[in-house]
DNA sequence: GATGAATGAGAGTTCATTCAT
DNA sequence: TATGAATGAACTCTCATTCAT
């Protein structure tokens, strides 16, 4: 008996978000995957038991992971300031650093019928208990957390995205953007 | 629904769009739409050159058709936070009440392929003057138009999108949001 | 717009009933069917509206005529020998003219999955109204239906499915068994 | 239900069969005999050289049982009565108590490809002897075998399969067909 | 002997598009 | 202009079988 090769598995899961970004998900073939993994298209149905449950399932890991990388630097005695730059800067860092991984998440919840069938997920709840902690102890304005978590991710989200000439620029624009949500969030 | 020419092809249109946000991406081929439409797979083609090319020009039209329809009550006597006001609730409102029109733009320009050859529209361009001058008229900071952009307009499709239980939930959040902004963006 | 070509259909039929003989129901995919019909798969997807259906309806068609093709010959002033001779003659003579239409149906007829769907036919029922009118009119021993029907046509089947070496052999055990039924089934 | 070698084969065999009732020809498939006999689907090739070969050998096997179970209860000092009675009601039995494994042999006997490469059995040659004795002793009529074979067992098999609402109906039924046999065969 | 992993081939079906009318 | 018929290519998925352990 041949051991489930882990490798084979982070092939395909590479494969889909690497052609999810180039070709979009009309690209996204389960013949496709297979041919660019390096393994026969049956060999996808050992992994997965068809092609929306590996999109799921790979959506699901991949988007605990953003919310794990976003959270990870994070410590109870920073100072507000701090909080909101490093939650900011690091989704930042995220998108640019994991391009592909972003794009596929992105596609994939902006699908509503794949979206649906996908359950809940913890990093979202973490998120939560911290910005209530935050405007428990008054150092954010009592916003509601809708409106918080829309106004902190969405607008980092839309610079990532953009394509500056220079990295420079970006810097620039991300430190503005910054300076912003702490003036709008921060109390004093 | 069937008359002639122009109520042939709106019916088209109609098709695409409600299929895309019922059935996705996949679930738009141009068998269904036909179907759905009223007229033979062939007919379409004689409004469109292939399927790629019907879909980015519904999409443009569509897409200007939004700038159009947030910039359209605006008028320069009004003041800041009126206009600030406005821009987002006219927003929210046009992702409410063309939920199917929205979700197709979305779903065409966060594909990669297809974006590409999209050419520039001239709603941005429009806007962009707008916050020019409402920088140089010092109604609003000296932010970069990028961020302004991207902090007026991503907050509300995020809270736009989410399903409120009651409307006067949905209305406290958008009156939140609005209210953020002003103190953000005004000066004074 | 190009009509519904008829030819066409039959020769997917023929192509259907053919392959069945040939090589089983598992030589029987629609790519075989409809390579030997000259078409392109695709193309019996207008004819049909899938594998299940297409065999269901030829069936339906085909079973019928066999009730038919037994039926058109007796007329109501026979006597009960000619008649009992008719019905297993004509039988036999249809298993042996159109075996591949036969084999086609008793293929068919013997997966329960695929009988179940099936609806019911007109032909049974004539037969039935015959035979309760031959036992009402005396001619014919007052046996269950099932049992007369049973005995009627199984065992012709049974020996025309065989290949005999010679014609006279099996001229021989036809003309046997119709004065067996003969004697078994009418009075006096 | 897992101990050793022959019981693993008989898990196999019973999954065959059953799985060849329930979902006939297309559902029965190795991975599915597999998984319904409790081992990996490369075991299947340990007891039998490929699904051809398995599916012929427990054809055989089945197709001697039911001679055997038919015959088992004659001796040669049964009246013509008996021996008439007791094969048919044996069959019909037979029939109804392995629904399974009758419809098993039913269907692969129906197939051309697999019937051919299955060679001949014993049993039948035992019936034609006991057949050609009964006729050379003056107990039944001197017909062909062919003909006393095909009316013999066909028709109790068209009764057997139908499902009637009743017991006591099938046992009327079942009753009426040995009398009609034995007034048909029997001399005197 | 026994297994789960692996696979090329093929299953049924739908696709975007063109053809003939 | 408008159509339903027609199709080669591609789709998702399963097949019987073999491999490596």
């Amino acid at each position: 008996m041949r051991k489930k090769d882990i490798e084979k598995q982070n092939c395909i899961k590479n494969s889909v978000v690497q052609l999810m970004l180039e070709e979009g998900f009309q690209g996204t073939s389960i013949a496709k995957i297979a041919k660019a993994a390096g393994v026969s298209p049956a060999t996808v149905y050992i992994y997965y038991e068809n092609k929306e449950a590996m999109l799921r399932e790979i959506y699901k890991e991949y988007a605990e992971n953003t919310f794990q990388y976003m959270l990870e630097n994070l410590s109870p005695d920073m100072r507000g300031e701090e909080i909101i730059s490093e939650l900011i800067r690091r989704y930042y860092l995220f998108i640019i650093d994991n391009k592909e991984v972003f794009h596929f998440t992105e596609q994939y919840s902006s699908c509503p019928i794949l979206k649906s069938n996908c359950g809940s997920m913890r990093g979202p709840a973490n998120l939560n208990q911290l910005l209530t902690d935050l405007k428990n102890k008054q150092i954010i304005h009592n916003y509601s957390n809708d409106n918080i978590y829309a106004i902190l991710f969405s607008p980092v989200k839309s610079i990532a995205i953009k394509s500056y000439d220079t990295e420079s620029v970006a810097a620039e624009r991300l430190d503005e953007l910054v300076f912003m949500l702490q003036k709008l969030l921060l109390k004093e």
